[in-house]
DNA sequence: GAACGAGTTTTTC
DNA sequence: GCAGCGAAAAACTCGTTC
């Protein structure tokens, strides 16, 4: 089953160099693949990037080899039952297809090329590529011709195609003429799924009974409507599933359609001989995987290895795969599709140099920042992407309670990543948001976070007061050296380059713009929380740095949040730590980078004094609103990983208990 | 064992 | 003449916590 090492490896060894750019693409039918792999493979050879090619490649053959031997240990018995399970699985999914509706998947053909071509007539005819040196988006056909395609580098198309054209990116020009593909698709199914600015799925059941005409004329309509908007020509593909469509839309490219009749027949026949490799979700990987572990290569053995998918894959894998051997795809027009992640990337020459890593990582937190508040999007978790000069992917996260979007807020908690990763040399860094939601900086926190702190603040749990009652307007925050480095040394501060469109460059060494409010203390970044008791000066106390906090030597560590003021029966009793490193009620010691150790034990001594009966007078006056908290819970896994606890850590009451406890006092 | 978070992998254009 | 390989999103896996 597997391919083994062979002599024929070693002579032209090129043709166990995998790559994507040997994968049938709609135009490139009569291209001479192995000429193409051995150039790519020529053009590749000895670089780093290569390196870890083959790297990646080692582990999917061990990760073969390991399924080869699990395999080899099923037992008849085994082979059985999970030869039952599939049957099983078939039978159900089989009871669930749905033949009823009129699915279309239409896709621009070489969509970037085409408008560039619309827009500069010369180059018709003449093979040409949108991108750079470094990376091409998409080729015509005529350069599909030589081999050239999306994903490819641009110093190897022009080594297949000399005479290669390249046409720079314009977004702002793709997105117009999208825009007015999506104004036809709309008048036949206003909830119709754009998949990309190409590309875009319609449920045209309803159009097509309203009209009383098959899907295949709805596909020549609307084709022939987006070319008379637009001038550019598209493929179509019409079947019972959206799964079903996209392959069939890729039948006839050019400008062609392909319709798969609504019947179990035609779909099993269809499907029998189909490559998996055409099926949207299975990539290179996979298809290596499935061909080389199991044999399968195409859609029909699918079902005949069923046993060995239900052995193998998880549960969802192997029922996608099962599925897709039945030739059953999704038929629902989901009612909202949330997006779940919003990122931003940049490739620049490989550097160890901090301070260019720094703006890049600037710059980027940026650019998000700008992405997300134009969508309107906050999010809490911030993933942090590197790629060495060696090729090799890193990601480190960090989960915020609070959802974000400010640059300045972004940045903070990058840079933090970023330090921990030091040195390195990079030649990628990219930040990506999850766990969003669509409103806006300073929305409240998660009401079902049952924090003490927020619960304390709040007063009634609800945390509505908490951003009301935010109150620092100078805070420091614990962004990296750098920046305060930068503010001292002026070195971006007042430089005014010019900030390019993102999304138009690669390797771009510009610098963007600093505003002040990126070198000095942010408001919000330290999430430092004050509630101002009238009867008590602690809020201004701690902005000026005098009296009470004198205790504490360093004065940005007060703007910082590492003291806390705890209110008992109007008594004012002072929680901070000496020297920004110990307990003032305990004496224990713990760095000032421990937040989240901190807070805890904060929380710890609260909690201490409310079991012992001093809670109830405070939970009942305004008194609450005193308690000055550091509520920076941002810290890494990874950090948290490293650190322990601390020594209290055994005393530590569970936050749902505390609840139960402290309401008990009300 | 479900939910969640971090980190990795895969796919797509 | 020479070296040189992207960006975005989501799925998946695994460990931790409750």
């Amino acid at each position: 089953m597997a391919k083994s090492e062979t002599s024929s490896d070693t002579a032209r060894p090129w043709q166990s160099y995998h790559t994507v750019y040997t994968n049938a693409k709609a135009g490139m039918d009569g291209v001479d693949k192995e000429k193409v792999q051995r150039i790519v493979y020529e053009m590749s050879k000895g670089s780093k990037y290569f390196e870890n090619e083959e790297r990646k490649e080692a582990f999917i053959r061990q990760k073969i080899e390991t399924m080869r031997a699990r395999c080899a240990k099923l037992t008849a018995t085994d082979i059985s039952h999970f030869q039952m399970v599939a049957e099983k699985r078939i039978l159900e999914l089989e009871a669930a297809r749905n033949l009823s509706r009129i699915w279309l998947h239409v896709d621009m053909d070489a969509f970037y090329a085409a408008v560039e071509t619309l827009s500069n007539p010369s180059l018709e005819g003449k093979p040409m590529a949108v991108g750079s040196m470094s990376m091409i988006s998409t080729a015509n056909y005529e350069a599909r011709k030589f081999g050239v395609r999306a994903a490819m580098p641009g110093f190897i198309a022009r080594k297949l195609c000399p005479e290669l054209i390249f046409a720079p990116t314009d977004f702002k020009k793709y997105t117009y003429y999208s825009d007015l593909t999506r104004k036809v698709f709309q008048k036949y199914d206003p909830n119709f799924m754009a998949a990309s600015l190409d590309e875009a799925y319609l449920n045209v059941t309803d159009v097509c009974k309203e009209k009383g005409v098959t899907g295949e004329e709805i596909a020549k309509e609307i084709r022939a409507s987006v070319f008379e908007e637009t001038g550019l020509t598209c493929s179509a593909g019409v079947a019972a599933n959206r799964l079903l469509a996209k392959v069939c839309s890729d039948i006839n490219k050019p400008n062609g359609q392909f319709v798969l009749p609504n019947n179990r027949m035609a779909v099993m026949t269809f499907i029998s001989s189909l490559p998996v490799r055409k099926i949207g979700g299975i990539g290179k990987v996979t298809e290596h995987i499935l061909s080389d572990a199991l044999g399968i290569n195409t859609c029909e053995e699918m079902l005949q290895k069923g046993s060995y998918i239900c052995a193998l894959f998880s549960q969802s894998t192997a029922e996608f795969f099962l599925s897709v051997g039945l030739g059953l795809g999704r038929t629902d027009t989901p009612e909202v599709r949330l997006q779940k992640s919003i990122s931003n990337e940049r490739t620049f020459s490989a550097t160890g140099d901090e301070t260019l890593l720094y703006r890049k990582l600037e710059e980027i937190a940026e650019m998000l920042s700008t992405d997300m508040q134009k969508e309107g999007l906050c999010g809490r978790t911030l993933t942090l992407k590197l790629k060495t000069a060696a090729f090799e992917l890193r990601s480190r996260a960090v989960t915020s309670q609070k959802h974000i979007c400010a640059s300045k807020d972004i940045l903070k908690h990058a840079s933090k990543l970023l330090k921990a990763e030091l040195p390195i040399s990079l030649r990628l860094i990219g930040l990506r948001m999850s766990h969003l939601n669509e409103e806006r900086d300073g929305v409240p926190l998660d009401p079902t976070q049952k924090t003490l702190t927020h619960f304390m603040v709040s007063g009634d749990a609800s945390g509505k007061d908490v951003d009301e009652q935010r109150s620092f307007g100078h805070e420091a925050h614990d962004i990296s050296d750098y920046f305060v480095n930068k503010e001292k040394s002026d070195s971006f501060t007042g430089s005014h380059e010019t900030r390019h469109s993102h999304r138009d460059h690669l390797d771009s060494n510009h610098s963007s713009e600093l505003n002040g409010d990126n070198c000095t203390f942010d408001s919000n970044a330290a999430e430092m929380e004050t509630f101002h008791n009238p009867s008590s000066d602690v809020t201004a106390d701690k902005l000026e740095g005098t009296s009470c906090l004198n205790t504490v030597t360093n004065g940005a560590s007060l703007l910082e949040g590492e003291a806390e003021a705890v209110s008992s029966s109007g008594q004012r009793e002072l929680f901070l730590w000496v020297n920004d490193y110990k307990c003032s009620i305990c004496g224990i010691e713990m760095p000032p980078d421990f937040v989240e150790e901190r807070q805890e034990h904060c929380d710890f001594h609260l909690a201490e004094k409310l079991q012992k009966g001093e809670s109830s007078t405070v939970f009942r006056s305004s008194n609450l609103r005193q308690r000055v908290v550091c509520k920076d819970h941002i810290v890494s896994q990874s950090q948290r990983k490293k650190r322990k606890s601390s020594p209290k850590e055994g005393r530590h009451i569970p936050i749902d208990l505390f609840f139960i406890k402290s309401n008990q006092n009300f």
